[in-house]
DNA sequence: GTCGATGCAAACGTTTTGCACACTG
DNA sequence: CAGTGTGCAAAACGTTTGCATCGAC
């Protein structure tokens, strides 16, 4: 698990091209691909997954496998680009770091609930307090049960 | 997902025998593989996954297969007896209901803090207000650094 | 021309399933 | 004897990797 300082902190990483212009300074090279991929990240809906994104590029260019598009978002999230979290027991969902927030997912329903960080920081004061641990709450979601459900079967 | 009534909660489960007998109650038959797998769980250390589980019980009963282990585990957690955690990226951890708890997960070295379950009654609340939803804070763990990682790299 | 990126297929680790047989009650 | 549980093998699932080739710079 090596990590590298999040280049996008430093850098405008607000369009394709802003990115594209960052994977090249960092040795990287600019293919359909990847414009296409990125392009599927930043107009798409926020939750995608590995296999969604392919299906997406692969309008535009059938040819891309799907190990292309898993290379590219593990190479997109060393560069502090992109974020994945574990929103239940399926695959992974990638989105952009700059839109990164907490999840709450209803284990009977499926639905997800996206929670603005400040609702973790009580959590994460405690567990700073409490056990010196520095908390990340956007990996994985919180399960529970959604108002809906809830008020579907009661209790 | 189909969910039962945890009958755990109407019978004292905290013996091997306890369960055997609920798991009849259910229908269920009371077989080698089962009860050494409950021996197991109720002996063994508190975060134990399906394979560590197979392996113990295959120390009394060679014969006994994984995907028996796994059943058994589905089954017993579909009695409310057990749980299964996540706590990162590896397999599930499954331990007995009673003793459920809280976990913090470091990214870095992979310990794992118990916390007990007060720690989230603030976001508890926090999500109940705001969205409505009802958190069971057991399932998955929250990742973050743990105090030696965080000394150790500084930040 | 160098070296990073790609397609394909195969491997991976974890978990689930199909099926014929064995056992509990 | 009915029907649950089991062993084995294979499949399923999401993800990673090996390798020969392709393509960006």
């Amino acid at each position: 698990m090596s990590r590298v300082a999040p280049a996008s902190h430093l850098h405008d990483v607000s369009t394709v091209e802003d990115v594209l212009a960052l994977v090249r300074e960092h040795g990287g090279r600019i293919t359909s691909s990847r414009r296409i991929l990125l392009e599927a990240l930043f107009a798409g809906p926020e939750h995608q997954t590995a296999e969604e994104l392919a299906t997406v590029v692969q309008t535009r260019a059938p040819d891309v496998a799907l190990s292309t598009v898993y290379r590219n978002l593990e190479e997109l999230e060393r560069l502090g680009v992109l974020v994945h979290s574990h929103l239940g027991h399926g695959p992974a969902t990638y989105h952009l770091a700059a839109g990164a927030h907490c999840h709450f997912v209803c284990q009977e329903c499926g639905a997800a609930v996206e929670a603005p960080d400040e609702l973790f920081t009580g959590l994460a004061r405690s567990a700073r307090t409490h056990f010196g641990f520095e908390i990340d709450p956007h990996h994985f979601a919180v399960l529970g049960r959604c108002a809906a459900c809830c008020a579907a079967d009661g209790g």
